[in-house]
DNA sequence: TTGCTCCTCACGTCACGTGAGGTGGC
DNA sequence: TTGCTCCTCACGTCACGTGAGGTGGC
């Protein structure tokens, strides 16, 4: 269900949309891994968009995915952040230099993602590889059974 | 370096082995990951096998892969403690009947972790293409820049 | 007005990490 | 004998779960 405008979103919305907990939510908020919007006062609801959930939904991939400490996820995002505020400092500048630097930062921080999903996914294959095997073998002394 | 013989270990080298620390095989028999040797008396040492190495190594690859928890874990490995145990049961019947059945139980066993690890591989493949798709956008757009 | 969701403490839990103080084997 | 690793409590930590008691918006 996609909204046009920019509609305010709730923490429970938020929580469902991305697949988590309020809970989990305010945590994250908590240690500063999502923005948490400082001008809300004491008992104030917290106000969300829909940028947020695609946040949120990252933030619990990677976790899931490459195991990472909410500490470490922190400094891999950290990048994805800078690249944000990046993001408006090119469209500021027109110096072609500067321009190049701010995008191999950003080339940077997706290969740094990219080479941890690829171990991961290596991993993956081999014990999976190995569990074929091992399914052979079964099958093979069960063929012996009917021989 | 291989043992020939079934040389006792210290559970030092059995963490060193397995790539973990001994505090962690110790919470593993705490909770009964590990068998834990039921004649060792108080505050005797713990002897380990070469076997409970591939234990350990097997119980950490797979907590770290699927991000199970320890209960999953021991749900799903007691499959495998079971297996250890059926084999015993399979050499000494001769019934191929019972046999079959025997062996279709691993079969389902090693088909479970399969699933789980198939699952696991998609989502980072589709991780991965994201990634790669993202770093393309940026190349692109790099490329314009000098042209 | 009535529910429902939200809020903030705050304690519980899982999977260990980390000393504290003491005993055992090359 | 001297280190080193081992032992058992036991408290700390990370990433939340789970009520407890109270307030706010359709």
């Amino acid at each position: 269900v996609s909204v046009v405008a920019g509609r305010s979103l709730r923490i429970g919305e938020v929580a469902e949309l991305a697949g988590t907990t309020p809970r989990t939510i305010r945590y994250y908020e908590e240690i500063g891994l999502l923005p948490g919007s400082s001008e809300r006062a004491q008992g104030e609801h917290r106000c969300f968009t829909e940028a947020d959930v695609g946040r949120v939904r990252e933030i619990l991939r990677l976790r899931d995915l490459l195991g990472l400490s909410l500490d470490q996820l922190s400094r891999l995002l950290e990048a994805e952040t800078a690249r944000a505020e990046l993001r408006r400092e090119y469209a500021e500048t027109e110096d072609p230099g500067e321009r190049r630097r701010i995008r191999d930062q950003a080339l940077g921080h997706i290969e740094t993602q990219l080479e941890l999903v690829r171990a991961r996914r290596l991993e993956l294959e081999q014990l999976e590889r190995e569990l074929i095997e091992k399914r052979v073998r079964i099958t093979d002394r069960l063929s012996e059974l009917t021989r």
